[in-house]
DNA sequence: GACATAAATTGACGATCCGTCAAAATAGTG
DNA sequence: CACTATTTTGACGGATCGTCAATTTATGTC
């Protein structure tokens, strides 16, 4: 059974250079950018050994985005875990979706793609599933702070409200703002500059809409986003410069 | 003379078959969802033709782009138009933006899309203009409202605060939350039924946050969407039922 | 080690699609 | 009608995806 170990770890460790590769392509070109002929020629891989792995692109691409949800439901689990007031918490979330944008802009962009693309067709319902639950789980997480914060009495929501309508509004806020960000290319000329800043203070604002105490009036919040950065995320900031 | 004006109109006539083609075509499957020599086929002219009209792929789906913002721009343009509180008034443009996505939705894709492939480095200058003024018209007719509700004392902006950082908020929570809406196809499960109508209550929401007068707790701003509907688009709304 | 069988790997190939361009068709002009 | 300018055509080159028969490598048995 030795062999067969080695084997399986083979295998394991050849699907992971064949995603390496595959990601900065199709980052660069997107669909079209990911060729296969140029995948095969720069892993030391033929044609027919990849598609052993992966049936066609799709499926490459859908395993690269997969990646890039896990990646964030982690850091979204560890910013929930942060101690303080029900909205601090919701700031920490807030500080892991900004600081996972700046420090895996790739993966950000496989998730914008991912979600247009029509390629669905092509994928497995299997890896649809596992999409499909890490979104769930990532939605889950940000509705459960939302839940700590009207048990605790710190944000009050009409009879008619479900958490989860708060989370598609931060959603909504959080994934139109860093799409804006990341696709237009002169932001300056509208008068808009230092767009992350006016994205968190957004935020601010909303929560402040609802009344979830203490306001932003209130409390310094960019000094919970500076707490939670270094507290939460020191280790993977150190990687790259903000 | 004669003859020069008709040619001129043929072409501007065939130019409208193409695109009028090609839209489903793109909507359907995106960039390779568009086949040129599908295109060719259904329209009664040979590939050359089409390429006197367009150099290329990218050029027709920038022109459809550049269609997409025409017409939202007019919309924004007629809701801005719209006499009442200078809420009301943005309302009255959050409302052109619901029925736009709502009536259009072909459009609204494609503003998605282009947005993201990388299409843009085939694409003339010219064009690319065209498009970039139109977004830059567009994000004015709604600066335009937030300056007139500061001018009028319903909304105070703090001392650092541009009127831009406002259209920011409202456009990335109405890109995101319209991008969620049209690309997730299992909203329910998550929670969230009526999504329309939950974006509507996240806007008002953001502008209670800034204080911006009268507040929603005090006026039902979804009398005013239903004004708006009838009273600026009730034409265009006839064609099709919401 | 020799042999047989199973599994993995290869890359040439068919199919599809984009954009070109020489040749054909059409329009314009005296 | 003859001659030139313009427009249209579709066959073709080049690029790319995914397949599959042939080859190589691994595994099992005596």
């Amino acid at each position: 059974m030795n062999t067969r170990d080695r084997k399986q770890r083979e295998i394991q460790e050849r699907e992971a250079k064949i995603l390496e590769c595959a990601r900065p392509m199709f980052i660069e070109g997107g669909y079209n950018g990911l060729n296969m002929d140029r995948l095969t020629s720069m892993l030391e891989y033929s044609k027919g050994t990849i598609y052993n792995h992966f049936s066609c692109k799709e499926e490459i691409i859908i395993t690269l985005a997969i990646q890039t949800l896990e990646k964030r439901l982690t850091m979204f689990e560890k910013a929930a875990l942060f101690q303080g007031t029900s909205r601090e918490r919701i700031a920490a979330i807030g500080t892991a979706a900004e600081l996972f944008v700046k420090l895996y802009p790739d993966h950000f962009r496989v998730e914008q793609t991912i979600r247009l693309d029509s390629i669905w067709d092509k994928t497995s319902e299997e890896r649809r599933q596992v999409m499909s639950n890490c979104e769930h789980r990532c939605i889950g997480v940000v509705g459960g702070v939302v839940r700590d914060g009207i048990a605790r009495g710190d944000v009050h929501l009409g009879e008619h409200t479900t958490p989860e309508e708060i989370v598609f509004g931060l959603w909504s806020l959080s994934f139109g703002g860093y799409s804006i960000i990341a696709t237009s290319n002169s932001l300056k000329e509208i008068g808009i500059s230092e767009p992350f800043e006016m994205l968190r203070r957004n935020f601010n604002r909303f929560l402040d809409g609802i009344l979830w105490k203490p306001l932003s009036t209130d409390v310094d919040y960019d000094a919970v986003f500076d707490r939670v950065s270094e507290e939460v995320f020191g280790n993977e900031l150190q990687k790259i410069s903000v």
